[in-house]
DNA sequence: TCAATATATATGCATTTGCATCGATATCGT
DNA sequence: ACGATATCGATGCAAATGCATATATATTGA
């Protein structure tokens, strides 16, 4: 047997580390630009798009989707419960599920945060590279999410 | 005057997303090794890497580096002073600022933690692209951070 | 069918974060 | 030199998070 790791090469390493960087900074625009306009902040956003899409979800799916951790994900629905975004109501086939959905202030909330979020994406990302490369970008994170 | 936001494409909010993702996932996957081996958080050893690496740093350049909030530094270095790990001293040439350095016990810590974070960030990049798709993903994430 | 186990969600509690503000020193403009 | 302002770091407090556990329902296997 042979329990040696394969070296790991710097500029994995190098990658890594650009990888949180990037992210971090990217939230902090997106997220600065949602605060400065009185916006909640953007995973209440993640949540009503998803919804919006997909249609009423089960916790389950919802945290599946958005890597949240269950407890999480459990409070911030309180929350937009209480701010009237979402509805929780009970699974018809499930007993101990529940299915979440967007209510109609939900959607015309996640609209109005739409050009806030898009001009921190745009910031973050689309004045800083190419189109090719954000494409190049794009199927590279790709894999490492697959 | 025209106000028209330039229309974002597509791609570039998929790219976002992909980031968003991969960060959380990457990071996930980290962090469980550390936690699985009885380590500290993922934060504490890049504030030891950077500390070995530059020397005594102040907390103000730690936290342009690192990325993290000022008021969170304080006490994440509270936490790493309580444990043994850094040392705060007066700074001699700035009397508001303080001098932040690695013990000879952080430096083991750093040692010790690093086969666990090793083999994180192998599972969430190195297995996942080839080399010279790390490359080139060093390369486009370095330009979303100058 | 019933006990054992697994899954979905909620919740109590300790820790961490974010935000505003404070105290202290430094820097700048006059 | 001096007052106004800016910067560095700490801290009180409310909110969010992570972790373990509770509760209820589903599923499985004898």
């Amino acid at each position: 047997m042979n329990g040696a790791k394969p070296a790991l090469p710097e500029v994995t390493v190098t990658a890594w580390a650009r990888l949180m960087r990037a992210q971090r900074r990217g939230l902090s625009i997106v997220e600065g630009k949602l605060k400065d306009e009185g916006f909640p902040p953007l995973e209440w956003y993640d949540v009503l798009l998803e919804l919006e899409r997909r249609g009423p979800l089960r916790p389950r799916d919802l945290q599946a989707t958005l890597l949240l951790a269950q407890s999480n994900l459990s409070r911030l629905l309180d929350r937009m419960v209480r701010a009237g975004l979402v509805e929780r109501s009970s699974c018809p086939d499930d007993g101990r599920g529940l299915s979440v959905a967007i209510t109609r202030e939900g959607k015309f909330m996640r609209n109005k945060m739409w050009p806030a979020y898009a001009e921190g994406i745009a910031e973050a990302i689309g004045m800083r590279l190419e189109r090719s490369e954000i494409e190049e970008l794009a199927r590279l994170l790709r894999l490492l999410i697959a």
